[in-house]
RNA sequence: GGGGGAUUAGCUCAGCUGGCUAGAGCGUUUGGCUGGCAGCCAAAAGGUCAUCGGUUCGACUCCGAUAUUCUCCA
């Protein structure tokens, strides 16, 4: 069965069991603080879980595009290394809110997997939660006995809290799991070791391919447990293992799902997957790697050194570490992979189509960078070599090259290996736990349980008609953090207040009690669905009605920006071309911050009419057309642009000002008329194929003209009121410049002038040329007149002395033959002599300065110099 | 968010412990030679040593802040 049909199949299935097929959601994340990317299939569906949100059916299948590079079962370091471990897969779900429950469940994936996928009986194993007397969780007696009516005895399993029971986290809904593993050894192999023995341990082709998991508790911040009012059904059918049962291959490597890609690796790099295991495991890596990388970036998320960004870019590099070591690939090649990756996944997944040059282009650059850095540390590393008495490298030393200059560690291992050296990897462990010691502390929040309030329905965010409104506490909790120290998180039943999202940051503002108690909110913020407000002290009495207020002058300069950047990016495509894409959004109260597809840098002359355009449709004065709910289909089709990377729902909100229709959550201005003006500041790189703008608009944009035109006016003033000040200017400049040079000539003839009356003045005292004098030059040009004095005198020993802003300057020349010959330096004459002038100072043997506070001892020291040559 | 680096000529970099005439290679310009493979030879131009502040008689060098950038960790 091809990979294209398991997938069908499996939501064909499901949809005649009366689920709706809903699309994947973007891999990466944007509205959980606890999750950088989507590490399961339940996790769009989370704000359900937790009661935060209505499912739009009660029954859904899908399939999901996931990313792990950490946790239980998955460590990004041992991808490749096996045959079927991954960063990034597809995870086939089928879910039930409150409906379905334990019977339903393993019925359907019984049937699916027997009599669909048509999988022999005797191959599969189930497992069943066995219980946790210390917490007090019984053994699941219901699924046991489900499953004792389809399955022999024999081949169900227990297991321990680890492997059967799921918790999404310290907190919130969990419960057991039951999981269905299958055993596709040889029958000689099957004779020897029954399946059951090997079922959960780590055994390549005894693997469990579905995990049906029941939620019914709830487990709180002191680690308890509570029954859910509601039971879930959230499963998760792995697919390219799936792929692997179906096609009957032993390594996910092995299902179409990878073999194009395979090929095409071959060819590009000129080996043979199969035959070597290193190369096999590289190509695998690279095979795994280019998927993940690729949609990342298709959804948004590019290379980068913080965050969700960082852990591409790590992806990415172990790649072409891969590449580069043993498939000797030292030039870019991965981004040569991603037409091929295009051409397999890009009907599923169209977004890989649409972002295909971006992706390219993003990944060459990475490579090239990469690649620098590695010719960069293998010096570093050649020198640490050099540097190393015995046998064993510091740790301390490979953990500097690896946290500074980002040189991979195995790879340091390696090139020691080659050169019969080894590394001290205790104490590089030691240095690599000392770092993360330091970033966890920094980073950690803890959360305290939410306390109830009041219990009235949520009406959500009411502000785009409203900046007050009158609000209940339904719910708060304290949370601590080193950064931010102690906050407390208030949830209200309505609010005014938007919160951070869609790039426009959260509102400020207060509410204020009856009897007139102010609590300011410093922020707003969503998380799963709940809009969080953030204070520093809660109100004396939470239970009471609060007037909620948001900081109005703020609001309305966001708003400015937000609807200036909808013109902004209509007017880059307008201008630049429909290949321009919004990559991020900024929109902060002050200025406002846009990046974009683009492949080279924005001309002035483009910049200047994207600018035009915009202020043209402010002075349109065009009013808002705000569209609450519109379906999503109609939204598109009337051309709303959706960004990639977003979840939306069935019902969007569209944004019109004129001819520019934007799915968008944020405020906005009701009038383009009240964005007063639009001005950019600045344009530039932020990746390849991608540039930044920034802007401001009203008031900042005012306060900007201001700021130029009183500028302008000093300069102006400066310039005796000049007509043309940048021709004055220039001329200046000309004028200085010409300046400049005339003085270095009369300087130099002063010097020659100066030189002539002290060659007179040298006197030979013991076959030695001496002279100590005041003079009337600078540091510099004393050095000169000595090194010239030096070039037509042997045996020279120069003492000259000098003023400058009050303080003494010393200053001995001895040519080097004499220095050498009578043993003398310079460096030390000086230091001796600075005594007088109340200073020190030094040099080298011919040449030395020495300065001092005292100006009154020059005269002596310059008498004093004599003694030398004596 | 936390840590560690880097910022010196148009580019790639050297300049170790404060005083070194601030350098190299490539590139540019000029002159000369030359039938090739980065042609050869000679000369020149090009630097507020990122910015601001501090310590010091003296800072490219030490300290602090800022900016930009690289990198590791979360």
């Amino acid at each position: 069965m091809k990979s294209k049909d398991v997938r069908n199949n499996f939501l064909e299935f499901f949809k005649n069991k009366s689920h709706t097929i809903v699309s994947s959601a973007p891999m990466v994340i944007k509205d959980d603080p606890t999750l950088m990317f989507t590490n399961a299939g339940m996790n769009q569906f989370k704000e359900y879980f937790l009661g935060n949100g209505t499912p739009k059916s009660p029954r859904i299948t899908d399939t999901q595009k996931c990313l792990r590079v950490s946790g239980k079962h998955n460590d990004l370091e041992e991808v490749g290394k096996d045959t079927y471990h991954h960063t990034m897969f597809e995870m086939l779900g089928n879910w039930s809110f409150g409906d379905y429950f334990k019977k339903e469940a393993i019925a359907w994936a019984w049937e699916l997997l027997t009599e669909v996928y048509k999988i022999d009986k005797d191959i599969l194993y189930v497992t069943v939660f066995e219980g946790n007397e210390a917490e007090g969780i019984p053994v699941d007696q219901e699924a046991l006995n489900l499953w004792k009516e389809i399955i022999p005895e024999d081949r169900i399993i227990f297991g321990n809290k680890k492997d059967n029971f799921w918790e999404m986290g310290d907190q919130g809904p969990c419960g057991p799991s039951s999981e269905i593993h299958v055993d596709i050894r040889s029958a000689e192999e099957k004779a020897k070791v029954s399946g059951r023995e090997l079922v959960n341990q780590d055994h390549p082709l005894v693997v469990e391919i579905w995990n049906l998991v029941f939620i019914q508790f709830n487990r709180k911040a002191d680690g308890s447990l509570e029954k859910l009012p509601q039971q879930h059904v959230d499963t998760g059918m792995g697919f390219e293992r799936l792929c692997m049962v179906l096609q009957d291959v032993k390594s996910n490597y092995d299902t179409d799902v990878f073999t194009p890609l395979i090929k095409e690796i071959e060819k590009i790099t000129g080996t043979t997957y199969g035959n070597d295991e290193q190369v096999n495991i590289a190509v695998r890596v690279i095979a795994d790697h280019i998927r993940a990388v690729a949609f990342a970036i298709a959804d948004g998320q590019l290379p980068g050194n913080t965050g969700a960004g960082y852990v591409i870019r790590r992806i990415l590099r172990r790649a072409i570490r891969y590449g580069f070591t043993f498939l000797n690939q030292k030039e870019p090649f991965i981004s040569k992979l991603v037409g091929s990756l295009t051409d397999q996944m890009g009907e599923a997944f169209p977004e890989l189509k649409s972002q295909r040059n971006l992706i390219e282009n993003v990944i060459r650059e990475e490579e090239n960078s990469f690649l620098r850095t590695l010719d960069q540390g293998l010096v570093l590393l050649d020198q640490i070599v050099k540097e190393t008495e015995g046998k064993t490298v510091s740790g301390k030393k490979a953990f500097e090259l690896y946290d500074t200059y980002g040189f991979p560690i195995d790879l340091t291992a390696l090139i020691l290996e080659e050169q019969g050296l080894n590394l001290d990897e205790k104490e590089f462990e030691k240095e690599l736990q000392k770092q993360k010691n330091r970033s966890r502390n920094a980073s950690k929040v803890t959360s305290g349980d939410w306390e109830i309030v009041s219990e009235v329905e949520n009406k959500g965010f009411i502000g785009y008609d409203h900046l007050d409104a009158e609000v209940k506490i339904t719910r708060y909790r304290k949370v601590e953090s080193k950064k931010e120290g102690e906050l407390y998180q208030i949830v209200l039943d309505q609010t005014p207040f938007y919160p951070e999202g869609g790039g426009q940051i959260g509102d400020k503002g207060f509410l204020q009690s009856p009897d007139g108690e102010k609590v300011s909110v410093v922020d707003t913020r969503k998380e799963n669905n709940l809009i969080i407000h953030l204070v520093k002290k809660l109100p004396k009495d939470v239970s009471v009605f609060f007037k909620a207020v948001v900081n109005s002058t703020e609001r309305t300069k966001t708003a400015a920006n937000h609807s200036a950047t909808h013109l902004l990016h209509q007017g880059l495509r307008k201008i630049l071309g429909t290949h321009v894409e919004q990559k991020g959004s900024m929109v902060q109260t002050d200025y406002l911050r846009f990046d974009f597809s683009h492949f080279s840098k924005v001309a002035s002359e483009e910049l200047k009419e994207v600018e035009d355009f915009v202020n043209a449709r402010i002075s349109e004065n065009i009013p808002l057309v705000d569209r609450r709910a519109i379906p999503y289909q109609e939204a598109i089709e009337s051309g709303a642009i959706a960004l990639f990377g977003e979840k939306y729902g069935d019902t969007v909100r569209a944004v019109n000002f004129g001819e520019s229709t934007e799915l968008c959550g944020g405020t906005h201005v009701a009038n383009t008329g009240d964005i007063w003006y639009f001005k950019i500041i600045s344009e530039g790189a932020v990746a390849a194929g991608i540039r930044r703008i920034e802007a401001i608009t009203s008031d900042a944009a005012k306060a900007y003209f201001t700021e130029q035109a009183e500028a302008y006016q000093e300069v102006k003033a400066v310039l005796k009121n000049a007509k043309d000040p940048v021709k004055a200017i220039s001329n200046l400049q000309e004028e200085n410049n010409e300046l400049k040079k005339q003085i270095e000539v009369l300087l130099r003839e002063k010097a020659k002038n100066l030189k002539g009356d002290l060659k007179n003045e040298i006197q030979e005292i013991n076959g030695i040329n001496f002279l100590a004098k005041k003079v009337d030059l600078d540091a510099g040009g004393i050095r000169d007149l000595s090194f010239q004095l030096g070039d037509e005198f042997d045996n020279l020993f120069l003492l000259f002395g000098t003023e400058q802003n009050g303080k003494a300057l010393l200053s001995c020349f001895i040519s080097k033959d004499l220095a050498k010959e009578k043993d003398l330096h310079a460096g030390k004459v000086v230091k001796d002599l600075g005594k007088y002038i109340q200073g020190g100072g030094g040099g080298q043997p011919f040449y030395a300065t020495a300065g001092g506070r005292n100006p009154e001892g020059l005269n002596e020291a310059l008498q004093k110099a004599i003694e030398f040559v004596k």
